[in-house]
RNA sequence: GAACCCGUAGCUCAGUGGUAGAGCGUUCGGUUCACAUCCGAAAGGCCAGAGGUUCGAUACCUCUCGGGUUCACCA
């Protein structure tokens, strides 16, 4: 053995026996119990980031404890398509070509991106493996396998059959520089300073920060009880305006802040969530201006085709010009709404959407977990989880975007002809409008081989079928939430619904995740698995925090910041990076990475590969000079338990401690604790003091039997930490053992003595 | 605006109703035949501040200050 232990030498090899052995894909064996995880699947396309790591390692451990002490234990892998990012990082491509997405049909776009993916997913993959992960390969899945489609498909027509899926106009948050709609979950708050334009609207003055939306406004609101403006309630008023004079209602409601601005608000429903209440209780107009390209429509005059920007500066210079602008407050500061991908403003937008009725599902989703049929930890998790199920509303689950499970959803053209179309023509010129007069032009099936999008009307008529039901069928353009997918994971991953797997393995064990995902994610999974199989689909939830950046901030590209953990596997090693993680889950509170642990379970590494390069010095020497085999303990007949000397019996009093320690910390997901109990117990106690004194030791084959054996149960203690290290010693060591050929991964586990 | 979390050794963090621990760092001393990715020793904390409960609080409660995160939002 040399000196010290070289990683790099070993880990892929140690990897690659272990998968040959095995030991990854475990039997159905009825004596035996199943110990399930599911790992949440990271982006395909993506790379590994540091909470990657972190997930990795507890779930490695927990499945390999749970192998070592005899489950049928599976973990199964898989990617996720990940439709929204991985249709930007594509984007990010075409531009770089001088192209956009909107150069091709969805199908070719489609194509073009699953191409990218599948060039991308061994990344990942491989990144997977090189983390140690003993995740099952032969049941390996990702988001679009063609049984993940069939079952997602079924469930969407299950759920309209039970009338949980419908179709409404909402107001949605839509960007338009994306493109595409984000649920309320995946908008962010900003605030920013933007000037407030005080106009003139017929008697009023009013402030507002966007007064190119004034084309859409369908009536004036003041509060109820304001005495200021009391005479002007339910009359009409005439507005002066940049297109000329036009009427507007004036509507009494308490959403208006009398002591903002002057107290007077104008009301644009169609772009403007408390407007669109508004509209709602008083049976407004809603009046689109700014069309999904984020420019303003024919409603808007001259203004129309300027983007939202443009059209805000010209406004407020045609209003100054007219007099119409009393002043400007240039220091304003409010919060916006921006995309969480770009930062975009948000532009609230009414639009057809799917949706699914939540009330039904959630109840039971909640009650699980109120009873302790699903367990969340660390507990004090479990209020997020609470708080979220009080407050969740119907669930938009369209996006627009391409890379996704396209919605089962067929429109025949002949009786909805009022189809909105966005499609490339031969000539790969956009074409655009409704569909009657489209079809004047062109045939179907020209429409059809070059559709981009479709807006079908809320009232349209549609069926629901994983087929085309007929010639003359459009299907819905709009692709599934990932999370409507995503969330259904457990159950397509275990085989659902009529696999041996799923008998045997569904309902899984621990479903571990960082926290950041307990509502979008783990939610949705329980309120799947509830509806679809009458059981929640696992157990216990495990929350991890989030690894934070060495400056307390979370990582972000932006701030540059961001830690990529190949390099500390390559220089540390992957045992020390996920020891170093691991220490820094104690309380399941955010950490910052933990640097100096890796570094520190990397010198662990090299003092565990000493104590192995000791015990073998030792009994070479030993057989040399003697040419007697050290006993094995436990050994009963060669009476060398009756032989121990105090010192003996307190070193394995330690380890069965240790033993109890790990197994306890490891039942209330206590990782740090484990590893530090192993840490402590293999460097203080063992090395420092109990090494120390077979030195000086007479009865060398006491000792060293003693020696030998804390020492092979501490390595498989440790094996679910730092699986390499200590299977690459096992190797190493296989002349000292009984069983020379057997591998540390299929190890029993050490048994607790509990007789003292 | 609301909720939650945090404030413990120079740094990063554990922790407990009975006056504190780890890793790293620092200082001093070590080429003992497993390991300098090591060994031995040491320094270093009125556990943010104030009040309360208690025989006793760093730990429980209240408030203040400081930091973080999430959620919700008014033109």
């Amino acid at each position: 053995m040399e000196k010290t232990y070289n990683h790099q030498k070993y880990e892929e090899d140690v990897y690659k026996l272990w998968e040959k052995s095995g030991a990854f894909t475990p039997k159905k064996d009825p004596k035996k119990k199943p110990y399930t995880i599911v790992l949440p699947p990271p982006n395909a396309s993506g790379k590994m980031h540091t909470g990657n790591v972190l997930m990795i390692a507890i779930e490695d451990i927990l499945i390999r404890w749970k192998r070592m002490q005899g489950y049928s234990a599976l973990w199964i892998p898989g990617t996720d398509h990940a439709g929204f990012e991985t249709q930007i990082t594509f984007e990010r491509r075409l531009k770089e070509q001088g192209k956009s997405r909107f150069d091709f049909d969805r199908a070719t776009l489609y194509k073009k991106i699953w191409v990218f993916v599948q060039e991308n997913k061994h990344l990942i993959e491989d990144q997977i493996r090189s983390m140690g992960a003993s995740v099952d390969w032969t049941r390996n899945k990702f988001t679009l396998d063609p049984d993940v489609l069939e079952t997602v498909v079924n469930t969407f027509k299950k759920m309209f059959e039970d009338r949980l899926v419908y179709r409404a106009d909402y107001m949605v948050n839509y960007c338009p520089t994306c493109g595409t709609t984000f649920a309320d979950l995946e908008v962010n708050h900003k605030e920013r300073k933007d000037p407030l334009y005080y106009m003139k609207y017929g008697p009023f003055v009013l402030a507002t920060v966007r007064p190119e939306t004034k084309f859409g406004d369908t009536a004036v609101a003041v509060h109820p009880n304001d005495k200021r403006y009391k005479k002007y309630i339910g009359k009409e008023i005439e507005v002066d305006g940049l297109l000329g004079k036009f009427k507007l209602k004036v509507i009494a409601d308490k959403f208006v802040d009398p002591e903002f601005g002057t107290g007077v608000v104008k009301v644009t429903p169609a772009h403007d969530k408390n407007d669109y209440e508004a509209g709602k209780r008083h049976h407004l107009e809603v009046k689109p201006v700014i069309g999904l390209d984020g420019k303003l429509n024919q409603k808007a005059g001259r203004f129309a085709g300027l983007t939202i920007n443009e059209a805000r500066k010209k406004v407020v210079e045609d209003l100054k010009k007219k007099g119409l602008l009393e002043k400007i407050d240039e220091n304003y500061v409010h919060t916006v709404a921006v995309c969480y991908k770009g930062g975009h403003d948000i532009e609230p937008t009414i639009l057809p959407n799917w949706f699914v009725k939540v009330g039904p599902l959630k109840e039971p989703a909640h009650e699980v977990v109120k009873k302790g049929k699903v367990k969340i930890y660390p507990k004090w998790q479990e209020v997020k989880y609470h708080r979220w199920m009080e407050s969740m509303n119907d669930w938009p689950i369209s996006r627009q975007v391409v890379w996704g499970i396209r919605i089962p959803a067929w429109y025949s053209t002949s009786e909805n002809l009022n189809l909105q179309i966005t499609f490339l023509n031969k000539d790969k010129v956009t074409k655009s409008g409704n569909l009657a007069d489209l079809l004047k032009e062109y045939s179907l099936d020209e429409i059809r081989g070059g559709l981009q999008t479709l807006i079908a009307p809320a009232d349209a008529k549609f069926s629901i079928s994983d087929k085309n039901p007929g010639k003359d069928y459009l299907q819905e353009t709009d692709t599934f939430d990932t999370w409507f997918s995503s969330g259904q994971w457990p159950l397509v991953t275990l085989g659902y619904p009529n696999s041996s797997d799923f008998k045997y393995f569904y309902p899984a064990d621990v479903l571990e995740t960082a926290w950041e995902i307990l509502r979008l994610w783990v939610s949705r999974m329980i309120m799947f698995g509830l509806y679809l199989t009458g059981k929640p689909p696992f157990k216990d939830v495990y929350l991890h925090g989030i690894v934070r950046a060495m400056d307390g901030r979370k990582m972000s590209k932006s701030l540059g910041n961001v830690i990529n953990p190949e390099e500390y596997q390559e220089e540390f090693g992957t045992d020390a990076l996920r020891m170093g993680l691991i220490s820094g889950t104690a309380n399941g509170h955010d950490f910052n990475f933990p640097r100096d642990k890796v570094i520190a379970y990397r010198n662990f590494a090299n003092k565990i590969w000493n104590i192995a390069r000791f015990i073998n010095l030792m009994f070479e020497k030993y057989s040399e000079e003697t040419g007697i085999n050290v006993p094995f303990l436990p050994d009963k007949k060669n009476k060398t338990q009756k032989l121990l000397k105090k010192e003996d019996k307190q070193i394995l009093d330690d380890l069965n401690e240790t033993t109890k320690k790990v197994d306890n910390s490891l039942e209330k997901y206590r990782f740090a604790d484990a590893a530090e109990a192993i840490y402590h117990f293999m460097w203080d106690r063992l090395a420092s003091d109990y090494l120390e004194k077979t030195k000086n030791r007479e009865d060398k084959e006491i000792s060293l039997s003693v020696l030998r054996h804390v020492y092979f149960n501490s390595l498989k203690l440790l094996h679910p930490f730092m699986p390499f290290i200590t299977e690459v010693i096992w190797q190493e060591l296989k002349d000292l053992r009984k069983r020379p050929d057997q591998l540390l991964i299929s190890t029993p586990w050490p048994v607790i003595n509990s007789k003292d």
